[in-house]
DNA sequence: CCCCCGTTTAATCAAATGATTAACGAAAAT
DNA sequence: ATTTTCGTTAATCATTTGATTAAACGGGGG
């Protein structure tokens, strides 16, 4: 039994099957250039499964993207709003979540604000990020340290592109090649350690 | 003559009619999204001229992204190189172009990076970013800053995330309307000030 | 044993889509 | 004036693509 090879026997209902080959598909390619067929055949299952089981392509593409930005977000929240921590200490959790996260799904951030833009609407239906930042306990934290001398909004622009611009940028930034996927991950371990720091230096130029 | 009310006449052949609604389209949509119908539709003509001038879908989108990489490169490469200035004018000459760039084709960085990620082929035919880059007397003086105690990379990926990032994230970060678009650039036009004070501050960081 | 019902399959459909063709027109060349 | 060349158009083609259908399959309950 070739199943039983894996520590944990994989028995994926057909529905799941799915779910996985598209999700992997939608996440690689983008919406409009997955083909259903794709699915099917990554799926290993009939394309007529497709349709039985989630009705249609943008009925199947709407979940991916639901699970997909709750993969994002998750665990962001309770960083954000955990009142036993200062605001270094927000942002260095936040380095690490993202950092471990990403590295596991690189293509997660593109993927996202691909088809955000493509139909924002698919936001609506599930967050509105700006006001879950603005409303937390970090950007008060925030606040408190720019003191109406800079828009807070500032940082939140600075710390997302210091922590997710890489990974929107690899394909770009690393040459064509594999060649430098472990250089790229061992980079981005470094900047766990260095992020925070970054983020201090940023904040202090305010006290000048 | 409707055509006289404007500034400069504009008297564009066809070929520059299926051109420019090729870009418009193509950078709103992505190439897979992207019907030739709505490109012919847009540009006002026949689609089989499409055809006939272009060859191809694919064809005309390689027209399309070659110069957007153009726009996109044009006026960096004179800046990482000039020997007349030290690091910190080149990064605030740099965050000054690029702001006025992105101010106005703030979807362009987006749009790049999706379809050289989708087909990465692309990028060979025309540049090499990162030698470009590691080549450049900007990233001496850079080396010469780092001093060896951490990566240079980590620093062109920084200021690409403070600089470029905003852009790419502004269909999430902002709220879905319009109604923000005047702040936004308002915090872009900001940033043009910001940006070398927060990129002297974080390569100091070294120092301690 | 057989019937029922959820699942699966192969075949097929209709619409969308990139591309081509043949005819037409008009301006330039002869 | 006639021919030639280039641009343009409407119609059409072949393929792709999302979706549906009717039949087959197969296990559980009666």
């Amino acid at each position: 039994m070739a199943e039983k090879e894996t520590l944990v026997t994989v028995a994926l209902t057909t529905e799941e099957k799915i779910k996985e080959a598209a999700t992997k598909i939608f996440i690689e390619k983008g919406f409009a250039a997955t083909r259903t067929r794709d699915i099917a055949s990554e799926a290993g299952i009939n394309l007529a499964l497709l349709n039985y089981y989630f009705r249609s392509k943008e009925k199947l593409f709407e979940v991916v993207m639901t699970e997909s930005l709750e993969l994002f977000l998750v665990g962001l929240e309770e960083i954000l709003n955990d009142v036993n921590t200062v605001l270094k200490d927000k942002i260095a959790g936040i380095a690490i979540h993202y950092i471990d996260l990403l590295k596991k799904h690189p293509d997660l951030p593109l993927f996202i604000l691909t088809e955000i833009k493509a139909n924002p609407s698919r936001l609506d239906d599930n967050v509105v990020v700006k006001e879950m930042l603005t409303q937390s306990n970090f950007y008060k934290q925030l606040e408190a340290t720019t003191q109406k001398k800079v828009e807070p909004m500032h940082f939140i622009m600075n710390m997302l592109g210091v922590l997710v611009f890489p990974f929107v940028a690899s394909p770009v930034l690393r040459g064509t090649a594999e060649q430098s996927k472990a250089e790229f991950d061992q980079l981005m371990e470094e900047r766990k350690h260095w992020i925070p720091i970054w983020m201090e230096a940023m904040l202090k130029t305010l006290q000048a």
